[in-house]
DNA sequence: CATGAATGAGCCTTCATTCAT
DNA sequence: AATGAATGAAGGCTCATTCAT
């Protein structure tokens, strides 16, 4: 899990062991109640054991907060890793790769909930540390627009880019009321990516062509 | 204010000032410690009052949420409609609302995270409440987008697109810490309509000219 | 009502007036909700005026609850009075007595719930104060038992037996769940006026013939 | 103790020790302030515990209520059982019932006033709990009158004087003020004898000789 | 005299954290 | 290592009482 985690424990087998037994039932318990009015007794409960055993894995509450935000941070970019071709340049490798976010952002909606309405619960240190993950996930994504379509965007644009796609792959989660009841993630995704390929076009006839 | 807020004092010249106050006050010390952290004492400090009068005029300590919440989103859309012009059919009436719509999510950055973080601590009831206010507000921008683009989106490309626009807004404010870093206001503003009209053009291409 | 309670207002009738209205208004709350559970502010509207003018009228809460007590103790007793002939030796006037006095318990049942269940959250003083009432009224139940059966019992004897009557009155009223389930007034008063002659004339036979 | 008092200790013969410290505790208090006039801090205290073990072992205020209240019943009941004996067909079976009733009512007289005066601050379901136990105290009465002499009162005469003693019993504490000045325990028991003998004679006479 | 807005002490209850076993 | 009983600071909320109008 992480080292910043300061367990008591010393068996590092077990400590990760109880580390990962916490986050699950943490993450479980966090999408139904929040981190605020889940009780470290809950917690206990969810991950299996007693409110003494938790104190032996954590220093505070608010340390399964960043583990659990911590995890979920690493899970989406593990899978991100694992679907998407950072290297490819046609295309369909773009498309690819956001089909592919969109597609775990809808099975993490609940996480990216947690995420986003409790970290500010977060110590600034903490928040920092998970932040930076996130800029490496969109970072992920330059890279893979940058592969796809080389030479038209520069950089400040590309970054931009990124954040959109980013942006609208967790507000398929969090404003699932709205969206979710208009389209099908299929739909959304194609919708999306369409529009994303008439940006890129204009961007690219831009470059090539002549001014706006 | 609103009359979901269930006042004890009678004079309603009174409630309306107090509530103000209440609101002002509110949102000020949410900004610093989020809703959770704040204690109904703070908060009837912040608006000036002591913690009996700041039950005479809410119930329970969630009201002073949903008060913030639901005045956020009325200030917003006084302010859209007061600078919008939701009738001119001219391309350039879109800008001006894009334009105007990020200046006030600029202003309202620490409100506007407010509403994000602490939307989901208010009861269900009330979080639809607040959550119809928010679909005005898109609607608003659909409307802009058509008559300035007329016939050129499908109704659900409208809504897409009009979701978009109103979530990169509210980007600018709770992904400050990285889009701040790179893009002033205006240059965000700016680069965000290139990629709207992008969208656009493509999407009138397609719509004119043939299929995908 | 009663020089205790120390009104501020001037107008003696007006302030008779008022406490009349307080101490309807309070009875019918009381009755309901007990004396802790009625708060100034509901005793104020029972009575039909704010709560700024019901501390015109009282210092604290406290002296409403007296206000009640007293007024009822007036009450019983005065309508007592009204209706036994102190005077008769006939045994008729006993069995009337009794009868009027379990007729009027039966009718104000739930004030005499109040004053046993509320009169210790009056402070001593007044405790007493209310408890001499009770007396007078156990007084004119001694008075007429000795008019009806003359020289049948001594002093403590005559005590004794009018506290029973007193509390078999009361007893009607506060174990009513227990007691009116089983009887209808006028049984109960005729069986425990039958245990009452009983007793009596087991009493005179001692008195005239011999010995326990 | 009772099952119905929901601690979250797991340990019984340990929440069995807690709540009868709890219980000693709060009878301490409430017999000197009442019920709503001790804070649960109070409590808590006179228990012997902090604020935060007193909800370990009960949910509300109410509860400690409930357990007095109905541990009052109990050891009334269970020192009843005791000392009478409920077979013998002896005269003397009665009164020596009567006379163990009426010392365990003087042992008992602050706890049997705080039944009386706080039973009506439980909620209703726990009331009839506490009163049901109430009923089985006059059921022991009668079953002793009964056998003692049998024959002698219909079930509707047995059952009102076995309610007119019980509640004599409970007289002799919450009437103490005007009772206790006039006579000692031994007097009082005597006499209330005596007019319970002479009921019984009267009645006796009734059956077997004629009519009223 | 009447009103009712304002006050703040104080109440019940929760819950993160500790520590003896 | 694991347990869970104990702790008490702190929070939300109520309500008797006051006082300016």
């Amino acid at each position: 899990m992480d080292q910043r985690i300061n367990s008591s424990v010393k068996d590092e087998e077990l400590v990760k062991k109880r580390l990962s037994q916490l986050q699950k039932g943490a993450v479980n318990l966090f999408k139904q109640k929040g981190f605020h009015r889940a009780t470290t007794r809950e917690i206990a409960k969810a991950a299996g054991f007693s409110i003494g055993t938790l104190y032996e894995y954590i220093r505070k509450k608010e340390d399964v907060l960043f583990l659990v935000c911590d995890t979920i941070h690493d899970e989406v970019k593990i899978r991100m890793e694992r679907v998407t071709d950072q290297e490819s340049t046609s295309e369909e490798a773009l498309k690819q790769a956001v089909t592919a976010y969109f597609q775990i952002m809808d099975e993490m909606q609940d996480e990216v909930l947690i995420l986003y309405q409790e970290l500010k619960a977060l110590p600034k240190k903490e928040q920092e540390y998970v932040l930076k993950k996130e800029r490496e996930m969109v970072g992920i994504l330059e890279r893979v627009i940058q592969n796809s379509y080389p030479d038209v965007l520069d950089q400040k644009e590309l970054s931009l880019v990124a954040n959109n796609i980013y942006v609208q792959g967790q507000m398929w989660g969090f404003r699932r009321w709205l969206i979710q009841k208009e389209f099908s993630l299929k739909e959304y995704t194609k919708q999306q990516f369409e529009l994303l390929k008439g940006q890129m076009a204009y961007k690219a006839k831009q470059k090539s062509g002549g001014g706006v």
